[in-house]
RNA sequence: GCGGCAUUGGCGGAAUUGGUAGACGCGCCAGACUUAGGAUCUGGUUCCUCACGGAGUGAAAGUUCGAGUCUUUUAUGCCGCACCA
């Protein structure tokens, strides 16, 4: 019988669905197990085959996991606000709701033909009123909640208001604005004006990690540096849990390592140097900065300071004569916009007029202003030690200043010495020192004199959590004399408003175009979440997903507690990964939540790139453009260089022969090409019959797009050799972790495979099964179980045809073994396994099976032992295959004389011999 | 500049604890069947050599009875961060 992909598909899925196999309960004896898959943003392209790797590899730990004998929530759900829907609608009118939602329906349809064991019962939708009601409710209690300090944790604000009515006096003579407007400065989420990334182009500010080398990440719009007044997260309290929370993680290291990058903790010190201007004599502290430097050993090497252009400092140390001066500079670092600042790295700057005093040496040191100190990190100000730091040497050689060596041997004449090591010199008291030691003992002298203090920094920024876009989140904030208050948690949802119009006008956000977008007559905010926010908790919601009472009951909670498995692209890394981490912890600390850290083990599955075509047209002399060249031929001195790659699409191109036929039909341009074949002949010459003569393309690994006519839709592999083929091979082509191009013309040997294990199928007999096919089983069952717990997927495929070729050649078609090889394969290819499953007599569903056992003793190879003399005694035993010759395993000793010394030396067990070769040593 | 990862046939990649390097698949070669097909099956396929034999996991050194695997140095590629003081 053939192996009717299509029919066995499509059956078992409305099986599965009809009885609702998938559906998970929150209420089981069972062990719990929590998949997560990244949920996707319903782009307009649909899927390609580079989506699904991940959700297949999940899927096969979940299916694994069940068979296991665990109760495993495997969700998925759409990340469905966002900017291109709103760009579309601004293109062309349609609501964005209407196109996204088309969009998940496209993606539903495409997800459940590879046949994922997704309860479908669970889906989120970010953009759903019932969904953002818990973001927008999450929004609420970090309004309601600060940070404190001592704890490290987050606290509701009704405490610092309690605290601040007993213990200070002033707080009650405050007005109810400037209440509010102290609180600001504590709240989680909390309106302040900061320098943000304005992107003229959407019209809207973006958060660091959506922008990239100055230019927006969706889109790759200029970026400009902005005040504005935004609603910001206060992530930065939660720095050095984020960073200690890692060690706790099963995360990889480069993972693991890009976060703790990006908060950036640095180890040093804030000093305080006393300014020098024409209206202070010093005295006081009334003119004082504080900069920070990791590297406070070096302060005898200070010879000059810098200021961020922004630092509130430049208009109190500018002086009278520089002022003019100084006012153009800070004008042209306003204009530059960031992407120039990073394209432009000469060296700025301008004297400010004033000098700070060297706390140690009290010498006077000029201060000047320039935009490689940047405003947002430590204090905004730096001493600037020219011998020791590269940019502080650039900009001394500029300017002209001097420029101390502290460490011995120090050739500082070229370029500065940025390496912390050595002997210290011209250094005071810290002469002689290593420079560790030195850094330790001027962190002591600080402390004890006062002039600063240990300070721990990080680069880690907050959020910011304002965009001025139309599909978002709204608020649930209104304002009163201009100072925001949230609405009752019983008024949420707070609906989107319809508009006439998604893009702002005058200045104003979109949803400034909403008729009456007020609460009791008070304006509503008019700026919406952004993207993170829907995602930064829906992995708590998939536990609990219609509770109209919470975000997720203690029940639920309590009972999944929090993912154990998550899949995704590392691109996510210093975005979701981070915000994510952030409103659980902040959810843990007012006990909604019952894990500090929301995903325990995280897996980024790689790339699948496109693998382009190109067919070569001759444009050197007398070239009339239509006139292609195989691509063997293009390195010839005929054609070298006189030929322009052009892409052409992957459908007509087999295994890197171009079908002629479809490629002039393909577009008009094309439609009288003429070619040289790759054996040098020409098609004018010899006249084309299709198949008589190869044309090769060349080929290029890029990114899967329309434009490059590489993109491999899965619907089309999964009509032409159906979902189970598709899922296999995903995993065939490497290791999960790794990026790898997609390459279609291995999945015939896949299919093959599936082919042909088919037939074992046939005539099922109830006999006894021999040694040798237990052997292949469990063979197969020990590999297949590691494969799974250690994510090596892709070693499991050529397991299977192994062993099905060994059944094959066995002759093999008994019902004990068969039905376990049904169970190993369901995870991988779901449908053909419950087929087989099926075949062998069984009516329940495979998924409802237990995972087989590997049983050890199958697994032995029939051995016999051999005595082994060595300098005349008998000193070890060797074990070899049982139709080894003594004479074979004597000659062996001898040639392997240095080993068998060894093993002679040694308490050996047992020598596992090939022919002509020790292979395996066991050890007593 | 800092950090992480990688490098094995014509190609994708195996080698799980240091123990037969190249599993498995693609491609290619030969053969079988055949209604000549982009079907199926069988055998071969790291390189050099007619062969015997030798070499071989980017390069160099080291540890070890034994190294693709461990250590050091180095080259190349990919990814992340980057005037972060």
């Amino acid at each position: 019988m053939e192996y009717n992909f299509s029919d066995i598909e499509k059956r078992w899925q409305e099986a599965w669905e009809k009885e609702g196999v998938y559906t998970v309960s929150n209420e089981s004896d069972k062990p719990h197990f929590y998949v997560l898959d990244m949920f996707p943003y319903p782009s307009g392209a649909g899927l390609h085959v580079g989506h699904p790797l991940g959700y297949i590899a999940s899927d096969i730990y979940s299916r694994y996991k069940r068979l296991k004998g665990f109760n495993v929530l495997h969700p998925m759900g759409f990340d469905s606000y966002g900017l291109p829907a709103e760009q579309y609608a601004i293109q062309t009118g349609q609501h964005p709701e209407k196109t996204t939602f088309e969009n998940i329906d496209r993606y539903i349809s495409q997800l459940r033909k590879i046949g994922f064991c997704y309860d479908w019962n669970r889906e989120v939708r970010t953009c759903d009123p019932k969904f953002y009601k818990w973001t927008q409710w999450a929004f609420i209690q970090m309004f309601n909640s600060y940070f404190d300090p001592k704890t490290q944790k987050a606290q509701p604000i009704s405490k610092l208001i309690a605290e601040w009515e007993a213990n200070d006096p002033k707080w009650a003579t405050l007005s109810e604005r400037e209440q509010q407007e102290r609180l600001m400065n504590y709240r989680i989420a909390y309106l302040a004006d900061t320098k943000v990334n304005w992107c003229p182009e959407l019209g809207t500010v973006l958060a660091n990690d959506e922008v990239s080398e100055g230019l927006s990440v969706r889109g790759g719009f200029p970026v400009e540096q902005r005040v504005m007044r935004q609603w910001c997260l206060r992530v930065s309290a939660y720095a050095n849990r984020l960073l200690e929370g890692l060690d706790r993680l099963d995360w990889t290291d480069s993972l693991k390592e890009t976060q703790r990058n990006w908060i950036g903790r640095s180890e040093g010190a804030e000093m305080k140097f006393l300014v020098k201007t024409q209206k202070s004599k010093v005295e006081s502290d009334e003119l004082s900065m504080t900069i920070f430097t990791t590297r406070a050993d070096t302060i005898y090497g200070v010879t000059f300071m810098v200021l961020a252009p922004e630092s509130e400092y430049v208009q109190k140390v500018v002086t009278d004569e520089q002022r003019e001066e100084v006012e153009a500079y800070l004008k042209r670092c306003k204009n530059r916009t960031e992407r120039e600042r990073i394209a432009d790295r000469r060296v700025t700057g301008v004297f400010t007029g004033s000098y700070a005093i060297n706390p140690l040496t009290q010498g006077e040191i000029p201060i000047y202003i320039s935009d490689y100190v940047l405003a947002g990190y430590g204090t905004g100000a730096i001493m600037a030690v020219p011998a020791h730091d590269s940019r502080d040497y650039a900009f001394a050689r500029h300017f002209n200043l001097p420029i101390i060596p502290l460490i011995e041997g120090a050739d500082v004449s070229e370029e500065s010495f940025d390496a912390k090591e050595g002997k210290m010199i011209n250094s005071g008291f810290l002469n002689g020192m290593e420079v560790k030691d030195a850094i330790q003992a001027m962190k002591e002298y600080i402390t004890n004199t006062g002039i600063g203090r240990v300070k721990v920094n990080y680069r880690l920024r907050d959020a910011i959590f304002s965009r001025q876009r139309y599909w978002g989140e709204p608020f649930p904030v209104y304002y009163k004399d201009g100072m925001p208050y949230t609405l009752p948690e019983e008024e949420l949802p707070l609906l989107l408003p319809e508009v006439e119009e998604f893009k702002g006008v005058n200045g104003q956000p979109p949803l400034g175009n909403a008729k009456d977008w007020t609460y009791n007559g008070y304006p509503l905010e008019l700026c919406t979440m952004p993207g993170f926010a829907g995602s930064s908790a829906y992995y708590l919601r998939y536990m609990d997903p219609h509770n109209d009472q919470a975000l997720v009951s203690k029940q639920a909670n309590e009972y999944w507690r929090q993912v154990d498995l998550y899949l995704g692209g590392s691109e996510h890394a210093t975005g979701h990964l981070i915000y994510s981490r952030f409103w659980n912890k902040f959810l843990y600390d007012l006990g909604y939540v019952c894990e500090d850290e929301p995903f325990r083990k995280l897996i980024n599955q790689g790339m699948i790139q496109g693998r382009s075509s190109f067919v070569y047209r001759y444009v050197g002399e007398g070239a009339t453009g239509n006139l292609y060249i195989s691509y063997n031929l293009i390195e010839n001195p005929e054609y070298k260089d006189k030929v322009q790659p052009i892409h052409v699409s992957i459908n007509i191109v087999n295994n890197d022969v171009l079908d002629i036929n479809a490629f002039r039909a393909w577009m008009p341009q094309f439609k009288n090409a003429e070619f040289v074949f790759a054996d040098g002949t020409s098609s004018e010459l010899t006249g084309y019959t299709a198949g008589a003569k190869q044309f090769i393309c060349g080929c290029a690994v890029e990114k899967m797009s329309k434009t490059f006519f590489n993109v491999v839709n899965p619907d089309d592999i999964v009509e032409q050799f159906g979902a189970d083929t598709l899922r296999l091979y995903e995993m065939f082509l490497g290791p999960l972790e790794m990026s790898k191009p997609w390459d279609t013309n291995g999945i015939d040997g896949v299919h093959r495979f599936l082919k042909r294990l088919w037939n074992l199928y046939e005539n099922i007999e109830d006999l006894e099964p021999t040694k040798d096919e237990l052997r292949s089983l469990h063979k197969l069952i020990k590999k297949i179980t590691w494969d799974i717990e250690n994510f090596s997927f892709n070693t499991s495929i050529p397991a299977f045809m192994i062993a099905q070729n060994e059944l094959t050649a066995l002759k093999c078609h008994k019902r004990a073994i068969l039905e376990q090889f049904a169970v190993l394969m369901a995870p991988y290819a779901p449908h053909i396994a419950e087929e087989m499953w099926h075949r062998c007599g069984n009516t329940s569903f495979v998924v409802n099976e237990e995972w087989p056992e590997c049983n050890e003793a199958y697994l032995v190879e029939d051995t016999q032992k051999y005595p082994v003399q060595f300098n005349g005694k008998v000193r070890f035993t060797i074990e070899c295959p049982k139709d080894t010759p003594k004479e074979e395993v004597e000659k062996l000793v001898l040639a392997n004389e240095d080993t068998a010394k060894y093993l002679a030396g040694n308490a050996v067990k047992k020598i596992i011999v090939v022919p002509g070769r020790i292979v395996n040593i066991v050890m007593g």
